[in-house]
DNA sequence: TTTTACTCCGGCAACGTTACCGGCAACAAT
DNA sequence: ATTGTTGCCGGTAACGTTGCCGGAGTAAAA
């Protein structure tokens, strides 16, 4: 069996035409009960493979979607793994491309995915990009496309996130429950939706709370752990330092935990911290890091769902915009009061 | 322009054959200068793309390499990087898959990627898998195989690997250095080669040192921080307990850490610790975990480089197999002597 | 002039598959 | 006996591409 065996090969064998066996294998109808068995009988025999490359030609679908993300960490790692699932499922293989956050990475992966005919996209956008005109050409070929995570209004198409403004609201208005009151926010790039999103939540819950808001206390930095101690350094060498800090991911409340010790201060009796992602790392950290959690594996099966969805009525798409609630989990870094039991 | 523009387009567009313009794109070689250069200019202006599909299926060829690995975790996922990097380079596409440590998964894998008709494999086997069957059917399509990482005698492929024995061996031979004697080792499941070499190095040390073997010190669990933890808390509760551990991941590094605290024992005091891998997280927690670190990036690179090569010369393949370097990262968990500057 | 050589190009087949159409039986209905 | 009707099947074209072959035209060599 050196080659793999073709609709030809089982033709012949049984001295019939292409067409009959190519029915007999899918369509069952228009064909003798006994030739179907004999075809289906030799086939197994040959462990005969429809040939994925022909029937994609043929019907110009590859039943493959791409899927471009910034990059693989613990929470779009699960996310992927959520697509996958569903994917599979549905019968599509799906080709994941990581930007870097790049946003020349995240043109050549498009173009890449297009060039490989995927049959449409489910996109989480990079950091970096302000402008979304490669994905015009995506549209142009009138693929469909799904958005996660990293939505964005400049792209028309359905999308799934999870409640960044609640998540910022609920991180923040816990903190201001511990008691603290000067706390600062350490967000992302200014582009970047999600920061945006969730520091959103953080104003609303100063504000429901009454507590003025200090813009020395907003600092956006890159999405980095590096970045997120220096910033924290920064903050806590201000006059009026802040008595609590959310950052908008665990990887910066892992730098500005790291800051906050080498600065000697204690959390959270000095200081509190929330982070956001609710990554393992934050309850293997000394002390334990608050955080939001998020449906990230339900959520990626979320947009795969939404995604077939689209593919199949393409005509009249409906932009459907999901959204998935967050949760607070504290843990030591916050815990300022005990708690009554 | 609805539809992407294929070659017939530009021919009918020039009023030339199909043959000339599909040489013209290529061969450059027989075709008039003038044909060829109005031919690329009109596919510059139609955004001409060769279709794929139709190139795969004439030259049964699809330039896509098939990646199996057991999951994506920090090092796993670097390594994906690396051999992405090396393949992109080469023209290739790479289509990941995880098997999650399932010996069926890798099976379903392992077909479905056959049935996509990639070109080649790039393997890394789950922990579960026993048997090789399911990768005969790669070798018998004569497709080329590498295997990286967690390698197998019983699969006949070129591979790369990091020096597991080195690993172990720097472990323990530090452990010994730093005075401790009663050393435990927490290894993976027993078909498991890298874990079972580890502990091959971990042996060698011992006997280097003189230190009698105990088999009351060598565990086999599973590759998980819970079953780390549990089994720790047993040798924690041996009368003679271990006075070190070396753990053959640092996600088990992680679990041992955690019983240890609960036990309410100091590290590097009352017990040390190494880990393996090197993970970012060894030096977050406290205390920060001692670990080996290794090349990630780089073995994909070569894995990637080896599968190239083997596709090259598929006639006269050697069986090359590789080995990378590791190095111990020493940290306060394992730090008992202070360094005498 | 004839032969040879070379340049450039078009036609055909093939990769593996399916959709469409038309045809030949056999049988039922008229 | 003629006309549908139905069941089953084969031929052909097409998806987009390239490799092979042969041929026309021109120029150089005999």
């Amino acid at each position: 069996m050196e080659k793999p065996a073709t609709i030809k090969d089982i033709a012949k064998q049984l001295n019939i035409s292409l067409s009959t066996v190519s029915r007999a294998l899918r369509n069952a109808s228009d064909v003798n009960p006994n030739t179907k068995k004999a075809v289906m009988a030799l086939s197994e025999e040959l462990n005969y493979q429809p040939n994925k490359l022909a029937l994609s030609l043929r019907q110009k679908q590859t039943h493959t979607i791409g899927v471009i993300v910034p990059n693989l960490d613990y929470v779009l790692s699960l996310m992927v793994r959520g697509i996958d699932e569903v994917a599979l499922e549905a019968g599509f293989t799906v080709m994941v491309c990581q930007s870097n956050e790049s946003f020349g990475r995240e043109i050549l992966n498009t173009s890449r995915l297009l060039e490989s005919l995927v049959d449409g996209f489910i996109i989480s956008v990079s950091s970096e990009s302000k402008s979304f005109e490669h994905f015009k050409k995506i549209q142009e070929r009138n693929l469909p496309v799904v958005v996660f995570d990293r939505v964005t209004p400049h792209l028309k198409a359905p999308s799934v996130r999870i409640d960044n403004e609640e998540g910022g609201f609920l991180a923040t208005e816990h903190l201001i429950e511990q008691g603290y009151r000067r706390i600062a926010v350490l967000a992302g790039p200014e582009n970047l939706g999600v920061s945006n999103s969730r520091m959103e939540g953080y104003l609303t819950a100063l504000k429901k709370h009454k507590i003025k808001k200090d813009p020395a206390l907003i600092v956006h930095c890159d999405f980095n752990q590096d970045y997120a101690y220096f910033a924290t350094l920064e903050l806590l060498a201000m006059k009026k330092r802040p008595d609590a800090i959310f950052t908008i991911s665990d990887r910066m409340a892992i730098g500005a935990m790291q800051a906050i010790k080498k600065k000697g201060l204690r959390m959270p009796e000095d200081i509190g911290l929330v982070g956001f992602n609710n990554e393992p790392v934050t309850s293997l950290v000394t002390p334990t890091i608050s955080s939001i959690e998020m449906p990230s594996f339900e959520l990626g099966k979320v947009a795969a769902k939404l995604f077939i969805e689209t593919m199949h009525n393409k005509e009249n798409m409906i932009l459907e915009e999901k959204v998935l609630r967050t949760k607070l989990i504290v843990r030591e870094s916050s815990q300022k009061l005990t708690i009554k039991n």
